[in-house]
DNA sequence: AATTCGTGGAC
DNA sequence: TGTCCAAGAAT
């Protein structure tokens, strides 16, 4: 395993190499909010809605939230409801699920401070492999590999690999690649430039050699196949499920919430009743369902639209309706009538979002 | 190891 | 319009 790795490094340049890509992002790096200070808490927020995210949505995220929670402190003490709905349409809400907690713990055991050990740091939840190297290497400068989409396409062809990153096994062999490159004077740059690189040179499609600040360093480029590079094979095609949903307002305009499971998709979100989990035949069936279900009487049925919504795994088709509601509903936690000043304050899944707007 | 987990932008 | 994707982690 070791002499792989040594065997792709015959040859390299590697203090050149450091050098040149170093040189390159103090001089041409984006002025970006998380870079304006070294605030591990703030690098970690980054780190963590950065994932599978691209930096233009994360922008105004980032700017708002450490508005709403400028420091480690502030964000353990927030209501979970409010830590959700400023995350709402970011997408993958575990993310912001985990950081809450390991914030709290990091209160609890490290007295508020993120804690600058490989060890502790990543047994955190929601710290995987990369958030680990990303945070322990910009905030601490700890020389630790960071190895994410961009840096395995950006070495897959500066060193000709041809594993596919698919793979989850395929990122331990960047890892202990880049562990024999990092530079270790100066590895928070180091670890940030092969993105930036990856990000604006480096890119997965026609990608610009001709600007690359480490061109002399590239294989891919030597031999002509950046454009093969990286292999990745693709994923499976998502299922189609198709339910029903509808928005109900009681006389007062008040309207009908349901918030989602701890766990799965859209975790603790809210939503208008629907029936995902057991689809109906029909519309009749449907409003039946729902009636009983929430012990009202459903009237003025309309239809108002139907809704494709695509996730990663799975796609929607939600065919949406509205109603008036009359009757009791039980009062407790996961259902609630709520006016409409009210419903702004709780987080929506973006399907549920258009629903909505199609309803007003 | 393979799935599950969102969303909106680029082409 | 369909495809691919973007600074991954949990299960």
């Amino acid at each position: 395993m070791k002499e792989n790795v040594q065997q792709i490094l015959d040859h390299f340049h590697i203090e050149q190499f450091q050098h040149d890509l170093i040189h390159w992002f103090v001089k041409e790096q984006r002025d970006l909010p998380w870079r304006k200070e070294k605030d591990p808490y703030k690098i970690w927020v980054s780190e963590v809605m950065l994932q599978q995210t691209r930096v233009d949505t994360v922008i105004p995220y980032f700017y708002k939230f450490i508005e709403k929670f400028p420091t480690l402190d502030a964000l353990a003490e927030a209501e979970e409801k409010e830590v959700l709905k400023a995350w709402e349409g970011l997408g993958y809400y575990s993310r912001i699920r985990n950081l809450h907690a390991a914030v709290k713990e990091v209160k609890e055991k490290y007295d508020g401070c993120v804690p600058a050990s490989k060890e502790q740091f990543s047994s955190l939840k929601g710290v995987g492999p990369y958030t680990t190297g990303a945070v322990l290497s910009i905030a601490y400068d700890i020389p630790e590999p960071a190895v994410d989409g961009n840096v395995m396409r950006v070495l897959s062809r500066i060193f000709y690999i041809t594993d596919d990153i698919a793979k989850g096994s395929t990122r331990k062999k960047f890892e202990q690649l880049v562990s024999c490159i990092i530079a270790h004077d100066n590895p928070s740059d180091f670890n940030q430039a092969l993105m930036e690189l990856g990000a604006l040179i480096c890119t997965p499609k026609s990608p610009s050699c001709f600007l690359c600040p480490v061109q002399r360093h590239c294989r891919a480029f030597a031999e002509g196949a950046e454009g093969k590079l990286p292999v990745k094979t693709k994923g499976k095609a998502p299922k189609h499920v198709s339910f029903r949903a509808i928005v109900l307002a009681d006389k007062k305009g008040s309207i009908l919430i349901e918030k989602r499971p701890n766990s799965g998709l859209l975790a603790n979100l809210w939503q208008f009743p629907n029936d995902e989990h057991a689809p109906t035949a029909d519309d009749q069936a449907f409003i039946k369902e729902i009636s009983e279900r929430y012990g009202v009487v459903i009237r003025s049925v309309q239809q108002i639209g139907t809704f494709q919504h695509v996730f990663s795994h799975v796609v929607w088709h939600i065919e949406a309706y509205k109603g008036e509601a009359i009757g009791l509903t039980v009062d407790v936690p996961t259902r609630k009538w709520v006016t409409i000043e009210e419903l702004a304050s709780y987080a929506f899944p973006v399907v549920y979002q258009k629903i909505w707007q199609a309803y007003e």
